[in-house]
DNA sequence: GCATAAATTTAGTCTTCCCTAATATAAATA
DNA sequence: TATTTATATTAGGGAAGACTAAATTTATGC
């Protein structure tokens, strides 16, 4: 049985290692809210015999091993699982799924995880577009670029909203930014300040510090509804 | 905040102290699975200015003061909320609702609590009989007896079944002894080995241990349907 | 009523997981 | 390359929450 603590180790180390093979200790630190010595401590123990589960090199980062990369899945199964159950059977709102869920993942059975994967029936994404691993440990890997990189006169479709800040994510529910939204990119003003786009036959601006949080892929005509 | 640690305590204590004013350090010890010094030395935590949750005595016990028993109540609206929820919307058996509820009962918001209420409607039960209490902090004093002081030729309903040992549930949900079950006492064995009783027009036997762990009241013709 | 048994508390220890301060290493720059 | 700066690690410490062993208090039996 992993600690809370551990769990939550692995879960960040997953999350930042696919921005770049191995991760930082201060960039873990800083997304786990602690200092980097108390990281430096955590990891030592996660790479030792009895636990095994990443990779350590002092002074480089670290890295998950297959075990790891196991344990991290399953972590994210049951954040995202339980994210999609809280939105769609409970009504939380989309800003709130993802604090609820923090806490939940920790503490569900295996037998419940079975329970509310089976609820949501063939469920794919949780409410920000992110995939949701399989049972056996396989995750879809998602084709899309952040918004702040998509061309002028672009026809796209959101596939992730990916950041857990409440304010942000009530800022793209207010726009119509979900995931599945579709919109083109009217004009891109300068310095990245912000984005013209026509969403649903209105003109929306959307803020320039919020793109890169916004993934989208292109949409040809063939496949646009 | 309170830790799990605490609010495990905290709800420990209500459960024993309903048999008696004072609980004493080793009952409350054997109920958590802890040895006697270790709850000596949290209760006596408990009791201190920053805390405030229970009255201590040394050498005669522990109870709830007006703040523990607030919050106890609030910790066993969770239990309750929840194991009723894992039965109704997820089919979690009734022997296993308990464990879940267990883990989950301390992770919870108010906001997910309150959305879970809404979700059950009117709820006033668990799916043991218990009565769960309001947000307001009150809680329904049952009118029951256990079916171990019940005289023979007795009409009677379950109203409770106060054990979380999932093969003793199993059991009762085999014999079809879940709350509102309604069967007459045919006769009493000598030493209380079993019971015979009538349920749907079977005749069955009821294990004299099992008989202090369910609790009844008595149904007279008017009553029943 | 006194001796023994049972229950409780005290004292000291251990693990987990976090911290700060000091030190060591790596990277960046002149 | 030497020096400065940034990053990481080591060393030591503290709170929470459990433990064992020893001491103390209360209850019980003769």
């Amino acid at each position: 049985m992993l600690s809370q603590a551990v769990e939550n180790f692995i879960k960040n180390i997953y999350d930042l290692q696919s921005e770049g093979s191995w991760v930082s200790t201060s960039a873990l630190a800083e997304r786990l809210g602690q200092k980097p010595a108390s990281v430096t401590n955590m990891i030592q123990k996660l790479a030792k015999d009895d636990a095994r589960l990443v990779e350590y090199m002092p002074y480089k980062g670290v890295r998950l091993n297959a075990m790891g990369h196991k344990v991290s899945l399953e972590i994210i199964r049951h954040h995202r699982l339980l994210e999609l159950y809280l939105a769609q059977a409970l009504g939380v709102p989309w800003d709130q799924v993802h604090e609820e869920a923090e806490k939940l993942e920790h503490v569900i059975s295996e037998d419940l995880e079975d329970r509310i994967a089976a609820a949501l029936g063939d469920a794919r994404r949780d409410p920000h577009g992110s995939p949701i691993p399989t049972k056996d440990g396989r995750i879809e890997k998602l084709d899309m670029l952040p918004l702040s990189d998509i061309p002028e006169n672009t026809v796209v479709r959101v596939v992730e909203v990916y950041d857990h800040d409440p304010p942000l994510l009530r800022y793209f529910g207010e726009l119509g930014l979900y995931p599945g939204a579709e919109f083109t990119v009217i004009e891109r003003e300068e310095f990245g300040s912000s984005l013209r786009i026509l969403l649903d036959g209105k003109e929306l601006r959307v803020g320039g510090k919020a793109l890169p949080h916004i993934s989208v892929c292109f949409l040809d005509q063939a496949e646009k509804s």
